[in-house]
DNA sequence: CTGTTAGCGCATTCAC
DNA sequence: GTGAATGCGCTAACAG
């Protein structure tokens, strides 16, 4: 049952076969109209004969480029990455690059690690909601083209998601609807959009001339962690809540469900992201999601990056909305 | 604002730093118990000093061992990968590995393309649910170590959860509620798991003396495809239906409730992987998902074959079962 | 225990 | 247009 893998040919065995020299080989892959027509062709012909591919490794070691690139998120389970994921994949896949996937759970060090591990690997990297402190993202971008998502630091390209916009636009829903109280329930302390929506909730609030009350989840954003919050939210005298994204919403929901008080006749719930479309029940009235384009834009800006070595202080801005269901008003 | 990054240390500034050879520097890295304690020292000491981390593209090439696994799904954005990812990328993790990530839309093509550009930078891949002919998934097994999940190739190690048990269960608790015709709605006609779950509804309706008929929804499984399947499904006299898998069989259940027909009164719905929980209206009963488990069997089957040469025929099955809910009996 | 030497497979100067 | 030579950064024999 033993077997012995054959080892993939080298540009010499090409190089044998065309008669030609290595470095012939090599131009034919890379700049093909360096050579005449007819040598290219050879060339061409010999490898697919003896079924050789340019060795990526050899190349970049050589070239000190990858064409490679890694996505760095806190959870690849939560619902709001799959869809960036598959964004920046699909255009990762355009360029005739690979993409790593890094997953932190959240965890700062874990984020560290990983950004360590893919360093020397990656031509650049993303990193989707990073969780680092800024001075750790600064000091890996002064080495490397890093591009942020969700994540506001100077100097550093990146792609925010306005959910302060669409959070606001929540806010003076819920004023229209006679709403005097509201509860913000918290997302990771470390995410630079927990940290936009609840400022979005206070300015709108205090405009507005209504209450704003902060209760805080557990780190985590999970349905469990909405759901726990619920009977808290409900204490503070609220009569509407916002939570930091569609799975916090969610258990919240179940959570004031639980305590036998109908939503939205007696308290309405928003999330954020958009996520779960119309899935929960009563359908999760939310904060549009734009984490697609978020995807595409951060590629194209760590494309450009990588063409010029100009670093540029990108700052693209997308703008949310409310997208109201049944979980506000009926 | 121009700014060159600088070049990241190699193993010879350590040796001079360290004042010893490369190969000890080399050493004190990859097997320092070959090493006095104090050489170990000075040299991480050094290392760490300058910032050094070994390259591993360079050490990729000189001992044509990568630390990187490609694991390439047909969907990310579908619920039923992103845990299997997750499982995966915490084994990789483990490993000291790094995770690539491709997806193929379903697509042989774009899934061949793939495994080529993986190829040369991966130890070995996991392909989940793999569209690709049983030729071609033998011709690169042939080469690199690969493992499938939810695909049946004889002599390549396989991880397979058996939702065929399931989904028996699933036709025997239909029965016991009376249902005499049960329809099965359809996945990509290339997926071994819905072949395989086809098979057990017609194994399962035989013996229960049940009479079954299939519907085919589009070739991706999505919310819509279950949805507009709806009518055809009603049309067939069914009273109740197993779907390919969970967002499908939510998309149908949306689309008997557009036909004003009650769910679970009139006409009962199954799904497949139990990827949407209780969170579909009324909940939505399933057969299990051990995804998760799977991905970390993957990966540890994978992390095997690295390190003993020898191909083996492991074939790793997986039981499911029912989850009952509300979609079927109240 | 540590230094010496020779590649890994390729891109890229230079020459011709 | 094409060939010859050099080195990317590292590991792995082989010596001592």
């Amino acid at each position: 049952m033993e077997q012995r893998r054959k080892p993939s040919p080298t540009i010499d065995q090409v190089a044998a076969a065309a008669d030609v020299n290595r470095s012939t080989v090599s131009r034919a892959f890379t700049r093909p109209q360096m050579l005449s027509a007819e040598t290219v062709r050879r060339v061409l012909d010999a490898a697919e004969r003896l079924g050789y591919a340019p060795n990526h490794t050899a190349r970049a070691l050589s070239t000190g480029r990858h064409r490679n690139i890694a996505l760095i998120v806190p959870d690849v389970a939560n619902p709001y990455f799959p869809p960036l994921i598959r964004a920046v994949q699909r255009e990762v896949d355009k360029a005739d690059f690979c993409l790593f996937l890094g997953n932190t759970d959240e965890d700062p060090k874990q984020e560290d690690k990983l950004v360590g591990r893919f360093a020397g690997q990656v031509a650049g990297m993303i990193l989707a909601s990073s969780r680092l402190p800024e001075a750790r993202i600064r000091a890996h971008a002064a080495v490397r083209p890093i591009v942020l998502i969700n994540r506001d630091v100077a100097g550093i390209p990146r792609v925010l998601i306005d959910s302060g916009s669409g959070v606001e636009e929540a806010v003076a829903h819920l004023a229209a609807l006679g709403h005097k109280i509201i509860a913000y329930v918290t997302g990771p302390s470390t995410s630079w959009s927990n940290r936009q929506r609840l400022q979005a909730v206070r300015r709108a609030t205090e405009r507005l001339n209504l209450k704003h009350v902060t209760v805080a989840a557990t780190a985590v954003p999970s349905f469990d962690a909405g759901r726990v919050t619920a009977k808290q939210v409900l204490r503070t005298g609220a009569t509407a809540a916002i939570a930091f994204d569609d799975v916090t919403a969610h258990g919240l929901l179940a959570g004031i469900a639980d305590e036998g008080i109908d939503v939205p006749k007696r308290f309405a719930v928003v999330g954020c992201d958009d996520v779960l479309g119309a899935v929960t029940q009563p359908a999760l009235t939310s904060v549009s999601n734009r984490a697609p384009e978020a995807g595409h834009a951060a590629f194209t800006l760590l494309s450009d990056m990588l063409q010029s070595p100009a670093i540029r202080d990108v700052r693209y801005v997308l703008e949310t909305h409310l997208v109201v269901r049944d979980t506000t008003v009926r």
